[in-house]
RNA sequence: GGGCACGUAGAUCAGCGGAAGAUCGCUGCUUUCGCAAAGCAGAGGUCGGGGGUUCAAAUCCCCCCGUGUCCA
């Protein structure tokens, strides 16, 4: 990044001096001539017992200090966003106060919700887990303050030098901070495709804020302007608030009176663990994330794990559920939401531990096991198997090598060993972007979308203002294109099918079964498939029936967690902890249905966004959070309101009837259910009333009976093939003792022998062959052919005749393959291959071997 | 989304190429006024599903389904 980038009026003016730290390397502007900057390791602490800023203060009254201070200065405050990304599939959880406005802000493709803003973010952090508790500053949630700007070509806001002004006059007119020892060190930041120069603020040592100015795309190469350019930055209330207390760690400023509760029983860092995590876990459950086995709900379910295990050694712990209620009592104060709701979080926790405790219960039992058979085979259990036993059963290895009689010193790189386990993975691959569509140019005007205003209109005119291949952009439509989880619309353009329909940017494209004839302002007739749009309509307003009767019946831990609606049927997936009960399915029905029978009014419309969370909170973003300054809300009258793209009936009786297919959990924490509404669910109703009384018929009972009959038919069936079972034992039996009456002959050695053929599967054979040879001294050898080949199996009791080297001798005569043991050996032949023969050859040998034993 | 482990009797699991087992539970009998307990006898398995290799597969290989766990 040039030297430029960096040389600020504001450091010119304020004589401000450029220097180059001794320690590291790096560039860095400061007021005062000193040969290093303000951060660690380059100058270490020197706030602790000796506060940088002027007055003491909480996180609550630091944030407040921030936030009005960047009101005063033309900024709006803006609401949190939730810790859960749900609007970007690219993170999971919101790490830094500029993901609220990745990537819909930052991409122009919509405006801020103010601008200039300023936000104190909670953020989510797994990266440096390890670190919490141990080095005084890392959380796993914690709150970046920003103040931000979205420079739209032509309309600044503000960038570099306003930024600096602002940051340096908030460390020391606003709180305090002696002005020659801020250092602001310059970095580069590079991130999603953009890079721009940034710089480190330093002060006493801490880093106390970054201010980043995204200002460039990288394509390949080359930089190029971005077309919008931000000011992004980032300030750590903890460590604000730490600053101004002079603590010796960042916990002590932070975590308050848990923290002290908990030190007479716990070590430091295993209770600021407790209370780091217990905030996190408030957040992430109070923001739907429901601990599971995969994606975001996999980082719930490890905080919640790593709790429970310091509280297993704990003296007198208290329980999860009483840790997290006092940690919560404390967050509520300056975030409501998080005091609410608690039974739900109850429930959540406790499946959770349920599950956790079976985990391990079971664990232990195999580990057990596993170590009894590695030490009887004279083998020791070595670190390796640790590593292994942590990675597939979850056990860590002090509780593992509670189970082990000589148990291995765990080594100190423990979990760099796991980590190590998984480095040769790879790395998910990115998906392939739609390239059958071909761009519209920025000179096309917007179309206008008319779903919205009337979603029963379904026959209209319209002017061709696009046409390329198969695709047509229209001045309006009425086609509703693929998204929230709602498929296209399709119809007809004039004569020609429409098969899909998708909206790039401001356009929407309808594709067609064929190249398009139109040409650019040409009038065109469209007409809507009705029937299929009216039942999408009603599965889309069915989804929202669902989930708004889920989250009464199962509590507001339920969040949506993906859903599609099709013409035949649609699917919705929840967050929650286990399968549905029958009567959990029952209620959300029954619940569904009262609220189509009132009929309650279903209002779709604009709202701008601020509004709207004001209103109805986060859980508008059922869907994932959606792009706009406005968004579209769909309210269900006094029963569900989301933020949804879709088209909706106008009234809950329009559903008129809901059907629940099938339930299933398609992973550890969500649930996936199936169901059809609207005409669509009457059909399938009728189809099954038809299957059961066809089956009634068939059956000749009535359908009230139809369970017990079948119960009855399949007892029957049972009892029938244990029949037919013991029936064919005991024909083996009696062919076992017809045999032995008629065809014995006894050899030398008081052996008897057995040697016909017979017609009998290969089962039944082997069946007979263990009878005949029940006694010792007895040797049968069967033969049977299937399908022209022979088959052959030689059983032994007689401790002289080795039924494999019998066998052996048997092969070459009818081309056959086979082995065995001492006592039982098979074979198969080629095709044609003459048994009597080996049947000889069979006998011969036997003779051999049993007169060859006497003698020996 | 990926790695690893695990699916055998109602439950917990053993067996890991040559005739499906153990323990608990269940049923019956013996004993007891009765219960518990003990002893004896017995019922209960498509060895998750489907392909393949082999003379022979619960066992080896592949695919799928389910469960657990670690990681992103």
């Amino acid at each position: 990044m040039d030297d430029a980038e960096y040389d600020l009026e504001f450091f010119r003016r304020g004589g401000f001096r450029r220097s180059v730290c001794q320690s590291c390397g790096s560039a860095f502007w400061s007021l005062s001539e000193r040969k290093r900057c303000a951060e660690e390791p380059c100058t270490p602490y020197s706030f602790v017992g000796h506060p940088g800023f002027a007055k003491s203060q909480s996180p609550a009254e630091m944030r407040e200090s921030y936030l009005t201070f960047f009101e005063r200065h033309g900024h709006k405050r803006v609401r949190r966003y939730p810790v859960v990304a749900r609007w970007r599939a690219d993170v999971f959880f919101v790490q830094a106060s500029i993901y609220d406005f990745q990537p819909w802000v930052t991409s122009g493709e919509i405006e801020p919700p103010a601008n200039p803003l300023t936000i104190s973010q909670p953020c989510v952090r797994f990266i440096d887990l390890e670190e919490v508790g141990r080095s005084g500053r890392h959380f796993t949630e914690f709150e970046m303050m920003a103040h931000h700007a979205f420079n739209r070509p032509g309309e600044t806001v503000y960038f570099k030098e306003r930024c600096v002004e602002l940051c340096h006059e908030l460390f020391t007119s606003e709180l305090g901070a002696d002005p020659k020892e801020i250092t602001y060190k310059e970095e580069v930041w590079e991130g999603g495709g953009n890079l721009g120069p940034s710089l480190s603020v330093g002060l006493l040592g801490l880093e106390v804020a970054t201010l980043v100015f995204m200002e460039y795309t990288r394509s390949g190469g080359e930089l190029r302007p971005m077309p919008l350019t931000v000011v992004d930055t980032g300030y750590g209330l903890e460590r604000a608030t730490w600053m101004s207390q002079g603590t010796g760690t960042a916990y002590e400023a932070v975590f308050g009176a848990t923290l002290e509760e908990l030190l007479d029983r716990l070590p430091f860092a295993s209770a600021v663990t407790l209370v780091d995590h217990a905030r996190a876990l408030n957040f992430l459950i109070a923001d739907g994330v429901v601990p599971s086995n995969t994606q975001e709900g996999y980082y719930a379910r490890l905080l919640l794990r790593r709790v429970l295990r310091v509280l297993a050694r704990m003296r007198d712990p208290p329980t999860l559920e009483g840790l997290l209620d006092r940690v919560a009592r404390e967050q509520a104060r300056d975030f409501p939401e998080l005091g609410e709701h608690r039974d739900d979080l109850h429930r959540v926790v406790e499946a959770e531990v349920e599950r956790f405790d079976e985990a391990i219960a079971r664990a232990r039992v195999q580990i057990r096991r596993a170590a009894e058979r590695i030490e009887s085979t004279g083998g020791e259990v070595g670190t390796d198997q640790l590593v292994e036993w942590y990675d597939s059963l979850g056990v860590t290895p002090d509780v593992a090598v509670e189970e082990l009689a000589h148990p291995p010193t765990i080594p100190e790189d423990f979990y760099a060993r796991v980590a190590a386990r998984h480095e040769s993975e790879s790395p998910p691959e990115a998906e392939a972007e739609d390239a059958h569509r071909p761009s519209v140019p920025a000179s096309v005007p917007a179309t206008k979308v008319e779903y919205y205003t009337d979603p029963y209109t379904t026959d209209f005119r319209a002017k061709v203002l696009f046409s390329e291949g198969e695709h047509v952009v229209l001045d309006k439509t009425y086609f509703y294109p693929t998204g929230g989880g709602q498929i296209t619309d399709t119809g007809h353009l004039g004569d020609l099918e429409v098969t899909d329909v998708s909206r790039v940017g401001g356009h929407v494209l309808h594709r067609l079964a064929q190249s398009s004839p139109f040409t650019v302002g040409e009038a065109v007739r469209g007409r809507v498939d009705e029937p299929r749009r009216r039942q999408l309509m009603q599965h889309h307003t069915a989804t929202h029936l669902l989930n708004g009767a889920l989250r009464e019946v199962l509590g507001p831990h339920v969040w949506q967690a993906g859903a599609f609606k099709g013409p035949d049927s649609a699917r919705i997936d929840i967050t929650h902890f286990r399968a549905l009960s029958p009567e959990e399915l029952a209620r959300v029905d029954a619940r569904v249905h009262e609220i189509i029978r009132e009929d309650r009014p279903v209002r779709s419309y604009f709202e701008s966004r601020g509004e709207a969370e004001r209103r109805f909170g986060f859980t508008l973003y059922q869907g994932g959070a959606v792009p706009g300054r406005t968004l579209r809300i769909v309210e269900i009258e006094g029963f569900d309101v989301e933020a949804c793209g879709g088209t909706h009936c106008t009234r809950t009786g329009e559903v008129g009837f809901l059907t629940i297919l099938s339930t299933e959990r398609i992973q550890d924490g969500i649930v996936r259910l199936n169901y059809a509404a609207g005409e669509r669910a009457v059909a399938l109703k009728q189809e099954q009333e038809r299957t059961v009384r066809e089956a009634s018929r068939r059956l000749g009972v009535a359908p009230d009976h139809l369970l017990e009959r079948i119960d009855r038919l399949l007892e029957e069936l049972a009892a029938k093939q244990k029949a037919v079972r013991s029936g064919r034992q005991t024909d083996l039996a009696g062919l076992a003792s017809e045999i032995e009456g008629e065809s014995v002959a006894s050899v030398t050695g008081g052996v008897r022998l057995v040697a016909r053929r017979v017609t009998l599967d290969a089962k039944e054979m082997q069946e007979l062959c263990r009878l005949l040879t029940r006694e010792p001294g007895q040797v049968a050898i069967l033969a049977t052919e299937v399908e022209e080949t022979g088959r052959v199996i030689v059983g032994s009791s007689a401790p002289g005749v080795d039924a494999t080297r019998v066998l052996a001798e048997m092969l070459p005569a009818f081309g056959g393959k086979g082995g065995g043991n001492r006592t039982v050996a098979t074979a198969r032949g080629e095709p044609g291959g003459p048994l009597e023969r080996a049947l000889d050859l069979g006998r011969r040998a036997v003779t051999e071997q049993a007169t060859a034993a006497v003698g020996a």
